[in-house]
DNA sequence: AACGATAATGTTAGTCACTAACATAATCGG
DNA sequence: CCGATTATGTTAGTGACTAACATTATCGTT
């Protein structure tokens, strides 16, 4: 039998160097902007080679875009009643998820939005990972005998939710907490039925 | 004052050479696919140069990716009733939209999707063309005197939820309508709420 | 502490998308 | 037919990303 999805623990210096190098590039990109910063630079800034950058990151938006939350949020929709429509669960799921993530982690998360949001190659990629988050709730919801499809639709129109509250979230001030405006948007989906 | 927006009617020859590329590109793609298919072997196959090619497209993906629906799918919104919610304007308007397009049409869009539905970039590419039609529903929906915030995320929401339907209708028979998709995709954002 | 296996990193050379600057050719109104 | 505009070509370059191979850290074991 073949054997998927082997967990590869991380040493301890594969993270020191991935931290290293997703905060040096985070300052670069805040200090002289995404394009005006390469590659080359962050990682010789880092201390390593470019090859070593890609190595840690496939893309150059990967070092500021990836975060580890879709374990979390999956977690979250999978545990709301499988009784529910799909695209109320993804909802129900995901205020829960954020309402865990820490005070100080979501300073973090607004600093690398609001980069993130300025930039039309960043935007994309957060497009693009969102597409992970979604098939990771797919199949959440696909293994408590939900229709693929329904639930396909369901996570993607929810995420482009969030995706927007983000946007919104990450320009105004240290106030405002991210639950106002992703409860915000996510009534605007749920009254698309009326 | 300045003037913005300025239309600039396309020449002949314009259109003639754009029209070119598109159709040597969409063939290549299909015969040996888009990472094998490098511009240059598109520009060379058309009879132009390189650069040809990009003051016709911005990038490589643009050259089957865009098409020219923003305006209808805008005019469509723009003419529901602007009582309703905006996520309910934005569903009516896009059934109403997609119902306009012919069915000769439609086999090319089934085409071009079924192409960019298999590649990662591709579908990328229709993330970020998604874009750029959302801020058109919401210069409708905030010329109504709906509110920005809300038309962004209804906007968002339910064009997320058409790209599904879209991914799913382009890999069906000849004989599925598009509506049935859409309509299905529809009914699911509408069931958030319940 | 020396050893060997494994994982991390470096070097080099290359491909390809995309751009800037400038030169040339096609097109079209008068 | 001519002059102005528009489309196109040439060239040289930047930068993201990859492949192949050599080198160095790291760490458990003896």
């Amino acid at each position: 039998m073949l054997v998927t999805n082997i967990i590869v623990v991380p040493t301890p210096k594969t993270i020191r160097t991935r931290a290293l190098l997703q905060e040096t590039a985070t300052r670069l990109f805040a200090e002289q902007g995404y394009d005006a910063t390469t590659v080359d630079q962050i990682a010789r800034t880092a201390g390593v080679s470019h090859m070593t950058f890609f190595r840690h990151f496939a893309t150059k938006d990967a070092v500021i875009l990836d975060d580890g939350f879709d374990p979390t949020i999956a977690a979250a929709v999978a545990a709301t009643p499988s009784t529910l429509p799909p695209a109320t669960r993804v909802c129900t799921g995901l205020r829960a998820a954020l309402a865990r993530i820490e005070l100080p982690d979501q300073e973090l998360v607004r600093q690398r939005v609001r980069i993130a949001s300025q930039h039309p190659a960043l935007r994309i990629g957060m497009y693009a990972n969102t597409e992970a988050t979604r098939e990771a709730l797919v199949a959440v919801l696909v293994e408590d005998g939900g229709e693929e499809f329904a639930a396909r639709v369901a996570a993607a129109a929810v995420l482009a939710a969030l995706t927007v509250a983000l946007q919104e979230w990450c320009q105004s001030d240290d106030e405002l907490p991210m639950s106002t405006c992703l409860n915000a948007a996510l009534a605007v989906v749920e009254g698309a039925g009326s």
